[in-house]
DNA sequence: TCAGATTGTTCGCAATTGCAAGCAGAGCTG
DNA sequence: CAGCTCTGCTTGCAATTGCGAACAATCTGA
């Protein structure tokens, strides 16, 4: 049997963890599930259920439903999660510093092809980043 | 027994197909799920993964997350202002344009009381710089 | 009354999930 | 070099998922 899985669930997993510098196992710690097994989902060897993908999502910070999506377990949804209203509640940095972002992912917004008229489903970062594997 | 779990997620989906007037065998062949396991889950003797928890909503024509939220699979709504979460889960940017909020924002944090000073906002080891991002 | 259809349920069993433990390398530090 | 720690990966193994195939009740209808 092939495990030609869609595994886009796994890659994106890894790739979240990659750009948020953490290690296989921290990840798991965090997420609160083993190591081995983090290691066989990002390769696509296992699918997780949803139990675990939520405990992932945890870990990494980022909503369940980003995962879910991810993983086609749940379609679209939500696509505004609207950064800003977080960054405007966060209170754990300083006004000023909350200004910075929120000018700054303004003009993240205007540099975008906005064209796009209609929501977009995809979601996913550039096609193109090739996990470059250092070993 | 001691099966006693919560398995609200059962009783709900009992109490819709009851609602729609169907009957196990025909919820199940609509899911596309057997209908000796529909029967075990909606007992709350088994839990159902994400997978089947989707095809048990296609079936009763219902929002998978409502059934997710059920399950407790999902929280109701966006639980928390997590600034990161948002922006990790952003779908309007780029990649790398959440890196790079991603990092700031962490700097910030890092940055605590005023006193040290270390602003890093770059330092990283990628090459982001000129990310033209085409399309 | 007896065959047939429908209801929900129980009973194995193959396949899968998820884990603990252990492996091979790379990267340091003395 | 040895020793330690980090990285990710492989290997059994128990527990669980999910299914097919039967089972007992109930409701027809001829």
């Amino acid at each position: 049997m092939a495990l030609r899985r869609g595994s886009l669930i796994g890659e994106y997993i890894r790739r979240q963890r990659q750009q948020a510098k953490m290690s296989l196992r921290q990840l798991a710690a965090q997420a609160g599930v083993s190591n081995s097994y983090l290691s066989q989902v990002e390769r696509g060897l296992r699918k997780p259920s949803a139990a675990i993908l939520n405990q992932i999502a945890r870990g990494m910070h980022i909503s369940s439903q980003a995962l879910y999506v991810q993983a086609g377990l749940l379609q679209d949804r939500s696509p505004h999660s609207d950064a800003l209203a977080a960054i405007r509640g966060d209170t754990t940095i300083t006004g000023r510093q909350r200004q910075v972002l929120i000018d700054i992912y303004e003009s993240f917004r205007k540099e975008k092809p906005a064209r796009d008229s209609r929501h977009r489903l995809d979601s996913s970062d550039e096609p193109r980043s090739q996990t470059r594997l250092a070993r």
